[in-house]
DNA sequence: GATGAATGAGGCTTCATTCAT
DNA sequence: CATGAATGAAGCCTCATTCAT
């Protein structure tokens, strides 16, 4: 599944490359991290996360220094999952429909991992990673803008608008997991009133 | 303002009327939590929040016999406040504008105190203090099936919609605090499409 | 009831006669005390006992300075009440049956109080108030002695020994309040063995 | 020392043998915590048995979560050790002579850990460790029906006496630590009176 | 490298005692 | 004098992090 994924391909690459046994490791603790985060938010305990992952804490300290260089690193991944999902958007020649699928994609992963998306966000990943949330801003810009040319979105609404309201979406959408409605809806509201 | 004062009239009456001494530290703790939990969420320090109010934590305890009755009690503060608010909503005869100035007014509360609304969410305030969620529920179902009924909401959206909704319009307004634009769109995504 | 008029003759009278008033309020929270302590041990707070007695802890503080300084004072009570029966049982000009008449004696009150007697015995009244305990102390070896002159009870048991068997007698009887077997028991064992 | 060695024992196996270094904190902080208790009864710190133990409470915690399992863990000792010495009783073939080399080993031991004994009395081992305490209450069972049956024992005396009674004698130890009195008088107590 | 035991600062809560009303 | 609110030291327990094996 998608979720398990993601984790292995994106991490900067580690000084000398780890044996097939620390890697997996590492692997390891980053999706147990990633499921207990997202079932419990950022109250799991690092023994329950190395537990899960079957590996002892120290281990776990072996490869992420401390709780938050851990958040951080699943921020990481996130952030270029994120980046993945904008980069196919921005490849539609169609602004509104480019938008459009940042929107329903976005929604789709927020659904998906609905817990860690919420803990990345109290954590404030944009400032636990910024390297990896530079070009994801960019690529919002660069959807926004378009679609705000082309008419499919309102003028008024600021790239700070427009991240607050990614934010609301994610909140609702642990809500209730029906996140297509929620998209159609905000999908509705960002367009130009007059539209 | 308004943050200070509404604390003082809703709590239900303790038994045998406090010393006025009493009360106003009741008052002053209930004010200082409201603060520190806005700014710092649920993780804020008893000890802290007794400073903050300038007595010490045993005074703090004999208010509130534990954190969670602590964060219940401005649970129902705060819940009381949004009943007000539906209240005043209610009492407009156009189901469209009752159901407006209900989204508006509920966003304005939202940016007033979003740390604390925040930590109700967390919290789960739903189930901390029903005695006060039921009555806001019963007006909150009034106020939607009004709207849907006049046509200015899409028919198709629940409750548990609604209310996801509305913890996303809270979570939207704590980046920004420009919750008027979010009230409009909010407003706009939950109109009939056709309309 | 014994348990209740027990309490008020004895204590040494308090400077200057206190009002009836405050006489009244001092009777009061010794009897709470007491029977306080007899039902849950020491561990009773000190607000609980002023509740039971229908006044504030800061009367209850005035009267008895500290937790210990209320417990000495049941233990005068105490004391006082022993130092009656064993008068009681030295008026009999029999040795035997004033031995006898002062363990059943003794037994009856420890099982009437046996949770009072608990606590004294944890909190050593002997130190806590001599000048109480140095009279019963001279009873109980007056008794003593004059039953092993009579041969009533085995001469080599010291009144160390005797005190010990006492307080095992008071544990034992707080188990299953028949003290009468428990009397028999033990005055069967203190007889000389070949009588 | 028996007292410091019978710890080791007989504590269940936990799941995966701990590593020596751990087993032997273990056992530290059992024998301290015994220790500890004995002196200074219930209300001794856990950080206080940490330190007598030479090491962190953490460490303490990690192996008992809760002050009452701690001594739960004791209580077990503690009966493990009573059932031994019932047995060793049992396998006298005269009921007399089990009986009274019961009485006299119990008071022995009594004796030799009188603190800890008061302890265990005041938490009710019998409910913190009922695994451990039905076995000891059979073998009590078997000793004293097999003595009264015998014509060694007041026909009368039920268990739930006899147990009181062995209350009693741990109370008097705790006062004089000369057993070997307590034991004889004891016995002749319970002794049929025609003897 | 991996393991998991050890650490101890820090959090919540209690309760004897003091003090303003 | 009575009241009961206020105080804060102290106790139990948790958990991120370190370190011996």
């Amino acid at each position: 599944m998608a979720a398990t994924t993601f984790t292995a391909t994106i991490t900067e690459a580690p000084q000398r490359a780890l044996r097939g046994d620390a890697l997996r490791n590492r692997e390891r603790v980053l999706a147990a991290a990633r499921e207990a985060f997202a079932r419990d938010g950022a109250e799991v305990q690092m023994e329950h996360i190395a537990r899960q992952a079957g590996v002892g804490v120290g281990t776990l300290y072996r490869n992420f220094p401390t709780k938050q260089a851990l958040i951080g690193e699943l921020g990481k991944l996130w952030l270029a999952e994120c980046v993945a999902l904008a980069d196919a958007a921005l490849s539609r020649p169609d602004p509104r429909e480019g938008f459009e699928e940042f929107i329903r994609s976005a929604a789709q992963q927020m659904a998906r991992d609905n817990g860690m998306c919420r803990v990345l966000g109290d954590f404030a990943a944009q400032e636990l990673c910024p390297a990896q949330f530079a070009p994801f801003q960019e690529r919002t810009v660069a959807l926004l803008e378009r679609a705000k040319a082309a008419g499919a979105v309102r003028p008024e609404i600021t790239l700070t608008d427009f991240q607050a309201i990614m934010s609301g979406l994610s909140a609702a959408i642990g809500q209730t997991d029906n996140w297509r409605l929620f998209a159609d809806m905000l999908l509705a509201g960002l367009r130009a009133p007059t539209a």
